[in-house]
DNA sequence: CAATAAAATTACAGTAGCTGCACACATGCG
DNA sequence: CGCATGTGTGCAGCTACTGTAATTTTATTG
């Protein structure tokens, strides 16, 4: 108890993280092979070389190894770049930090694309998926809030200053589940960032917007 | 097989429907006291004089009997309108369409509202409703676009109409869960299309619209 | 190195959701 | 009444998941 904390480059460390990414390689394989529903986590965990019961110690759920164990979190530096930013286009921001998060967290790309077309396939995976980003829902209305702050806008002249921040968050949730569907479904011939930028037009366009970046 | 389709109103069908709401509602109450998760489908089964096979029979997942078998499917009457509607608010129009819809469906108002909180405050219901609607988008998204070629829009001038359908089924989402949540969970004092204008309004400032139903 | 604390893994038993199947029963219809 | 069809039920079984207690593995300390 008195000794310093544990190393993140112990044995035990390094076992673990082997562990975790060996399972959920395994399940990804398994899945493209056979099907989500026609494997199971017995299958999973002989692949894998443990328990069962380790299993549902490292992943909680049958999903839990498709989706992965953390959800995507923006780096502090990207979060204060948000708050502070001047542009104009808060969903068009907003939208930018979650890819980020989402694309910077797997760093194998086969992996990641695999794994995004395996949940988009799959609507178990896809509700869970969503209901994970809605987790989120409620600190990214509290950032959204800090950069309307930032930006000068306050509760005193706007009393809705919330609910505005909420439905930032809601749209921004729009746009990127449109998005994800067009870039691993439908295929989109482009990179992420025209894909976006082709997504917020629309959006701009559906709601009679003269369009992001806009200056009175 | 010569003989006309079933009658609605034979023995058959009226106990097919008595059970059916019975379990419904021995469901309701049960979760109301006990909490979603106590609530195990024997449980159900017990209170609904049935056995587990003919629950799962009825409604195929425990989820299932709280959600209600149908989805909130729109008349013919508000679908035509809403394909031939004239206004510039599509997003409006298409909210206002899946509201009815939905409202319109229980006549119950406080088993609705009862039914509704539930959902809302059970992540387990609130992900297996998302999933539903998102069932309907496919069909939503064809009628949006058969309106958008009723207003002389066509994918000879504009090839990505497709997607901005897409989009507008999208955007409707969202500001149908923003206000659903704000209704059921925060509680706004006013009436429901009070609820919705407010909304698309938040819609219209964020994205910098001259607002919805504008006319230059 | 040996002893000991802490963490990880495991087996095992049990619960709950859900399904296929075969059989009994009720209803509608001639 | 007699037959076809729809409906309810019991049962065996599968899969996801959890609590618990025992066992093994890693880390630390004397």
């Amino acid at each position: 108890m008195t000794s310093r904390p544990p190393l993140d480059d112990g044995l035990r460390a390094r076992k673990r993280a082997a562990t975790q990414t060996r399972l959920e390689r395994a399940a990804l394989a398994l899945a493209l092979e056979h099907g989500y529903d026609s494997v199971t986590v017995d299958m999973i965990c002989e692949a894998g070389l443990v328990s069962q019961r380790t299993f549902f110690n490292y992943f909680g759920t049958k999903e839990g190894v498709f989706l992965g164990t953390a959800p995507p979190v923006p780096s502090d530096a990207d979060l204060a770049a948000f708050v502070h930013g001047t542009g104009p286009d808060i969903l068009g921001d907003l939208v930018g930090l979650i890819t980020a998060a989402l694309v910077g967290r797997e760093p194998d790309l086969d992996v990641l694309k695999s794994r995004r077309m395996l949940i988009e396939r799959t609507p178990d995976l896809l509700s869970l998926e969503n209901t994970r980003i809605a987790e989120l829902e409620e600190s990214l209305t509290q950032l959204v809030l800090e950069r309307l702050h930032a930006r000068g806008r306050a509760e005193e002249s706007t009393p809705d200053l919330g609910d505005e921040a909420c439905m930032v968050v809601a749209l921004a949730g729009s746009v990127m589940r449109f998005s994800m569907q067009k870039w691993f479904c439908a295929g989109f011939a482009g990179t992420p960032s025209e894909l976006l930028r082709h997504s917020l037009g629309l959006v701009g366009r559906i709601t009679g917007a003269a369009g992001p970046g806009v200056r009175p």
